[in-house]
DNA sequence: CATGAATGAGCGTTCATTCAT
DNA sequence: GATGAATGAACGCTCATTCAT
């Protein structure tokens, strides 16, 4: 593996279960058994390494998104994937999900570049599958970003509780939030 | 004002604008035209101060929803009282809420007692209200916790995005969320 | 009681179960029970305190060594009063006794003037003591201020390892260190 | 030398100096030549410099102890040659000695496992000593462990004085000590 | 006299970052 | 490229002392 995308696993790793705000660069050294100066070879900076977690993720989501956008296919089944999509990788890379989780909304942070991307382009992309929907009907006619805002949040909510409960699968919660969400949305 | 409120008062505002991590206590003093000891006369620590805040604000919002809770209305009434208390507050005292979204997620406080109440005790008596309505068959058959917890968090979305956002008034985000929440919960 | 002595015996109880550098004066006043303030009304700062009680414990120590020097009895019989009037203090005025022994050699107060006296004028006045039983035969031709400084050292030690132990008792401790103390000054 | 030898010298330095309570990190940095942040990458604490200085000082002194009570030499003999030693160490590391003396007793530092060894477990190996004096009847039946504390500290005493004063030579006050020791201790 | 809230200099300690090897 | 010892600004917090009431 290059051993960028090593520092940035391991980082992930660490900032997952100690938070970006409690891990030392020397631990980050530790766990990816390097030396702290070779971090300094790939990173400008502590907060450089996260600003890149959330670089390669938006563009991944942005990819998904994007992709889903231009598919000729109902807005209802396009929130479908889209969840499953998303619990799928809670699911699967629960330690990058717990750091997009954790890390995305603490004003600490609120500056880097690719964090506000996080935050406002991707509601923004997905306010325009919203709109699709008006377009066609499928949906109500509600105030696409704003209802695109609530809906990244309120999944987030439940992935939340998700991660930090085992009452629920992930299975369960995704269906949950999918009736809710799409009652919220649909055109009767 | 007795000092501890001025404190309070002071705090909330340097908290809103330069987020809780980013304050010094010599800022809290600054600010509050006071010496850094004298905050020391009225909490044991920086984050007891915020601790207090959080305590402040989860009681008044804990006797909301209870009080609404026991009221002889519709639950769908109960929403929206919830809602209009809600971006009252936002309205009114702005930084008071710029501080509890952005500080209750952070990592980095999340072993605050009065926090873990304010992110995990409200939703729960929430979700003993959305039962009512399950209940007396006004709103649909929900996970009530799992979504209890998405409505808190769309809510926080929302007021985000407003906050953060001249385009929309609080009369209007209110009235759309109310509209996509009521549309996720009722049963038809 | 006067004030003043009120703080001073109210002090000496906890330095004693303290130690002075760990007390602060709220501890004073409030086991005092009286303000911080009226502290500072009979003394000028915490280390008066501390300068204070050592002159009056200096004081009745050097009226005693000066009214023992001046008795007409054999310089055994001096030593052996001395450690009488001394192991007596220990047992009765055990607060007293744990200040002046924590305190006195503390690098912090070296500078305290009763200090200095106490642990300078005193061996001094025993040194005369020892001179009087060389000059009569008694003693052996010691360096009697050497000697003097290592009996008040010598005395301290077993007083301390009896304090923190209860394996002795006040009067075998005496017995013992008098013999000792005895066979290295008697003249053969 | 090693950098941490070259703190623990220093330190030594100041702390004879000015008193280990009264010396500040930036003291300890500035006698050095390095940064603050050196410091704490070979100690854990202020403390824990001077918990290195007693160890070092006690393993070293527990060592000659150990060995002098091994050898097959006269009671006597042993008394003397720790004196010699005593003597010897206090003549060329006059600022050690000073330290030794000074925070040994200080109640602030009561609780440093290094000191409470230094304290409590080399009077200790010395009682053994007096012991075997006694069962070879070199010595009179002295409580060991009392005496050997009494002894201890008298011999504090007499390098005390001499520190602070050029009065005595160190060769003198060794041989005032030893005589007032040895008589106190020998069987006629 | 008695009070105790207010003060702020100064403490020990941390940790992201640098740079000589 | 890799290393990790050295750096020092900046932090939260303490507590003896003051002084207006």
């Amino acid at each position: 593996m290059h051993k960028k995308e090593l520092i940035k696993k391991s980082a992930i790793e660490v900032f997952a279960k100690e938070g970006y705000h409690n891990t030392t660069t020397r631990m980050l050294s530790n766990h990816a058994n390097i030396a702290i100066g070779t971090i300094y070879n790939y990173f400008n900076s502590k907060q450089d390494i996260l600003d890149y977690i959330f670089k390669i993720e938006f563009e991944s989501r942005v990819k998904l998104l994007t992709e889903l956008k231009q598919q000729d296919i109902p807005s209802r089944k396009k929130l479908q994937i889209f969840l499953d999509k998303h619990f799928e990788s809670l699911e699967f890379c629960p330690d990058t999900a717990a750091v997009l989780v954790q890390e995305a909304w603490s004003r600490e942070n609120s500056d880097l570049e690719s964090i506000k991307k996080f935050a406002y382009d991707l509601p923004k992309v997905f306010a325009e599958i919203i709109e699709q929907g008006i377009l066609n009907n499928e949906f109500r006619k509600v105030s696409s970003d704003l209802i695109s805002y609530s809906i990244f949040y309120a999944i987030r909510g439940v992935a939340t509780k998700v991660v930090n409960n085992d009452k629920y699968s992930f299975n369960e919660a995704k269906k949950e939030i999918f009736n809710f969400l799409w009652n919220g949305l649909k055109n009767y």
